[in-house]
RNA sequence: GCCUCUGUAGCUCAGUUGGUAGAGCAGUGGACUGAAAAUCCACGUGUCGCUGGUUCGAUUCCGGCCGGAGGCA
């Protein structure tokens, strides 16, 4: 059987992933899979940029808009549903189209990422996390390399999550991670994915349009949005602390709620965090030599956008 | 007008008892397999406000000038 086509649309935040996917879908008749981690919670809407009604344009959209924000989400959940998905929207003739800033969710959708049945472990993780406050990263460090000298190879003691879950790998399976991603590898990949990334040639300018995006946020009801969270748990612990906690948009604004800092300092701060997290996706998706990167500043208009779209898309289908 | 403080990296500020300087943040590059909007790593030459003087040598001491903040009138 021919591999199926994937469309996915990659790219930093604020680079109008959206409005192509969207696009894309229409020409080619295709449904959206939101490869976005925080876009899967609901009410956290203007935060994380969540498309509007009038922006789906009647495309159905998928993984969004889901979840409780005291739900706990990973990528390996995010690929159980959207394998899922895929298979729904191909048995329905249609085609799907990934798209999404989290790139680590879009890899390990389109590469088959197995990531076998080892979810977190609440107890575990608690005990290691306070193994590793008392011993220090290089303590836990070495007893990783004692068991998993491969992934140590690759870990610098101050990054401590990443030690943590290799060590919580191993102390739930016996195997060492590094062992597991190498088996994970083997299988191929049963989708036909075309990468097509949207960048900017002068960073400036995306970050321009980040912080202009900022602003229309915090004017289209970002505060009133944050409150709202924060009101619904007055320890202000208002959303899990390993998920949807992480989202960029509202821990800026807590000095601004404690009045230690005014509006101004806080969105400045906002936007700072949103210039460093496109930065990082980029990191992210320019190491992947399957994406075909569109300039949004070599193009005048959207259209211009569109056409080169199609142009890439036009090629994997021949 | 007088007095005090102050002028060092894009920003906030250390520092040099005289041998031309360093942190945080920003920025840039990178890593990443069940937290990924997270977590982590690397990268620091700038007329040390300008100008005279003292000195082998001044960003550092002294004088003047020009900014900034405050106080007294």
């Amino acid at each position: 059987m021919a591999k199926q086509l994937i469309i996915a649309v990659a790219g930093p935040t604020a680079s109008g992933k959206t409005a192509l996917a969207v696009e894309l879908a229409l020409i080619y008749g295709g449904e959206i899979i939101s490869a976005d981690s925080m876009q899967v919670y609901k009410g956290m809407d203007i935060a994380t940029a969540k498309p509007a009604e009038e922006e789906k344009k009647g495309v159905p959209h998928h993984l969004l808009n889901f979840l409780e924000k005291t739900e706990y989400f990973s990528a390996a959940r995010f690929t159980e549903l959207a394998k899922k998905i895929i298979d729904d929207i191909i048995g329905r003739d249609k085609t799907p189209i990934i798209a999404g800033g989290t790139g680590l969710y879009i890899d390990s959708l389109l590469q088959n990422t197995d990531f076998g049945n080892v979810p977190e472990d609440g107890k575990l993780r608690e005990s290691l996390k306070k193994r590793m406050e008392e011993k220090g990263g290089e303590a836990l460090l070495e007893e990783l390399r004692a068991v998993d000298p491969e992934k140590a190879g690759i870990l610098h003691p101050n990054n401590k999550n990443r030690i943590i879950r290799a060590l919580e790998v191993f102390y739930l399976t016996g195997e060492a991670l590094s062992e597991r991603e190498k088996r994970s590898k083997l299988t191929p990949s049963p989708y036909n994915a075309v990468y097509i990334g949207l960048d900017y040639r002068d960073r400036q300018k995306l970050y321009e349009k980040i912080e202009k995006r900022t602003d229309r946020m915090i004017k289209n009801g970002l505060i009133e949005e944050a409150r709202e969270l924060l009101s619904s748990d007055p320890d202000s612990c208002f959303l899990i602390p390993d998920s949807s906690a992480h989202a960029i948009g509202y821990k800026e604004l807590l000095p601004y709620f404690s009045r230690e800092a005014t509006l101004e300092e806080a969105a400045s701060k906002l936007k700072r965090s949103t210039r460093n997290y496109a930065k990082r996706q980029l990191t992210w998706f320019r190491k992947n030599k399957d994406i075909n990167w569109i300039y949004v500043d070599d193009c005048g208009d959207f259209e211009c956008i569109v056409e080169k779209a199609k142009e890439i898309i036009g090629e994997k289908l021949c």
